[in-house]
DNA sequence: TTGTAAGCGTTATCAC
DNA sequence: GTGATAACGCTTACAA
């Protein structure tokens, strides 16, 4: 590996110049450019990232915290296709840290961000609470996001959508087709996501008078095996339900292939509706409905964020954002909602 | 940020014995750790990891390459999930570098790697050449890997699998159940995976005598759209089949829509296949069989022996591995191989 | 057992 | 325009 100090060398001039020449700042002849060009060349030099960052205390790079839990599934890849897509078109890198499945390990993920002095951090939390969180952008002097949660305190340093006002949404969109008995399936109930749309379900049946059922709610854990087990249940303990609202498409789908098994058909007799409208849905089958949670939309927004903020110095603009960002989810009508 | 030479000056030590006390190499008294612990404590100290790895040349990170074309769906998120685990369980980071959608784009995605010093890096090559791989094998002092290429020069240093082989497997499979007329949706012509899997198809038609049809094979682009708009296109044109297999399962599933469309059933009137069996695939249609694509497999046999050349030493060890690695897709047999 | 000092490969501030 | 030279924060012989 040669060094820029070889380069100089073979070009007969300082390490200083073949540092100007190639950062473009400063002063430099044609002449002596050229010869550097040529050195460069020759030496097959390639700059140590490692050194230049550590000179500069600037990494072009960005962090993004996920958890694992997260990590199967058409959300995810949209997740990530988003912010790579995003951060490349501002000439920066991505680097996806592990958030596991637990608090401790999100601390330790951002942690190593912070240690590795990437530009900015972006964190689509799991197990940390919002009130942690808000501590930790206290915490550290880099621009610190957070995807899918309201925070307190730090209320432009988030991102995040109405999950319950979906569920809320989605619940309606039933009632008003006339379902009376509406099944929910739940996500893992330690994610607030979970929390939240199940929350809108129940909303919607009391504004309107329906009775809450726990025997209709099942809980669910986000993959297809755990809908279909769902809807095993339901049938095992002879429920009676016109429609079944899935926390996530991943559920619905598993959940309409055991309607479909146990000859129940879908929407005929049974209308199904999910949420985050992945891109396979609509080729699924034609019944299912879902809704849309923005993903895409609020990772834009949030690298947006970040890169405004070390554009115009973090410390100095961290005042600047100071509106709410919700965004809220739509119904997706799919050919056929119920 | 506080810096090593501080919590030295805080301890009353110095710098080399505050990074003794870290790196628990070399000898220090139990008196002074504790007192050098609790000046880390009281600074609120955190390594500075770009100094760290520039000392040492040294990152505990590896970069894993991959094209954004392959950024959609279930695929990506298996891939991404089985590095970063088994990555963590080796103690070291993923660092996830977009090759975007061209050979240009993935040469610089490895030297970005490359000038960041990783300790290793992973390639899944979209665009790049087996042979300028194994340039670029020969040219950095790294080891890299290449996952789902056959290379030519270092044949230790990929892993693959027999794309061509389980497109026969899965042909004949048709064939066994008596289909004559089989239609093949392709993949992107530019993937290797998708030119060996038709490879495979046709090879299986001849060996049994059957004629290959090219107005039954349809060119699509991996998508579920692709695959309906494949079969919206046999229909179109009047083609006779009782078979499609699909390059892989978004397509299927993509195809399977489209046929239930036009009133044909699934798999009593057309029997559909797909390739790299997805985790919601038995749940989406109960008809839908699938060949396994080893991709986490591979991952993470590769990640094993990156860990091992590095822990090995790489220069000394690297024609430790002089067996080719391949990989045998299965197919799965789903609740009803037609 | 601990300290000194020379790197690691850059950038950036001065002089000249 | 260009060259010394001091950082950047850490590791690691080599001394003591």
């Amino acid at each position: 590996m040669s060094t820029m100090q070889e380069v100089a060398n073979k070009a007969g001039v300082s390490k200083a110049t073949v540092s100007r020449v190639l950062s473009g700042k400063g002063y430099v002849s044609q002449e002596t450019k050229d010869q550097v060009f040529k050195a460069i060349e020759e030496a097959g030099y390639r700059p140590n990232l490692l050194a230049r960052n550590l000179a500069t205390s600037k990494s072009m790079c960005i962090g993004l915290v996920v958890t694992n839990t997260l990590y199967n599934g058409n959300y995810f890849s949209e997740l990530i296709s988003q912010a790579a897509k995003k951060l490349d078109a501002n000439g920066r890198q991505l680097i996806l840290v592990d958030g596991k499945h637990s608090a401790e390990e999100e601390r330790e993920a951002i942690q190593f961000l912070h240690d590795l002095r990437c530009d900015g951090i972006i964190i689509y939390p799991r197990f940390l609470s919002v009130d942690e969180m808000d501590d930790i952008i206290d915490k550290y002097n880099k621009p610190v996001m957070v995807v899918n949660r309201k925070l307190r305190k730090h209320q432009s340093h988030c991102i995040y959508c109405d999950h319950k006002g979906s569920g809320l949404q989605a619940t309606n969109a039933l009632i008003e087709r006339g379902h009376r008995n509406i099944a929910f399936i739940t996500g893992s109930m330690d994610s607030p996501t979970a929390i939240e749309r199940l929350s809108g379900y129940k909303e919607a049946l009391t504004a309107v008078g329906l009775p809450i059922n726990d025997a209709l709610i099942i809980s669910g854990k986000w993959s297809a095996a755990s809908g279909a087990a769902a809807v095993e249940a339901l049938l095992a303990a002879g429920q009676t339900f016109s429609a079944i609202l899935a926390s996530n498409d991943e559920m619905a789908i598993g959940a309409m292939k055991k309607l479909n098994d146990a000859g129940i058909a879908v929407p005929a007799d049974v209308s199904v509706i999910g949420f985050d409208n992945i891109p396979t849905a609509p080729f699924l089958i034609p019944a299912l409905s879902s809704v849309k949670d923005p993903v895409s939309d609020m990772v834009s927004e949030v690298i947006s964020q970040i890169i405004s903020m070390l554009d115009g110095g973090y410390l100095s603009e961290q005042n600047k954002f100071v509106s709410e960002l919700i965004l809220r989810e739509s119904v997706t009508s799919g050919p056929d909602l119920p």
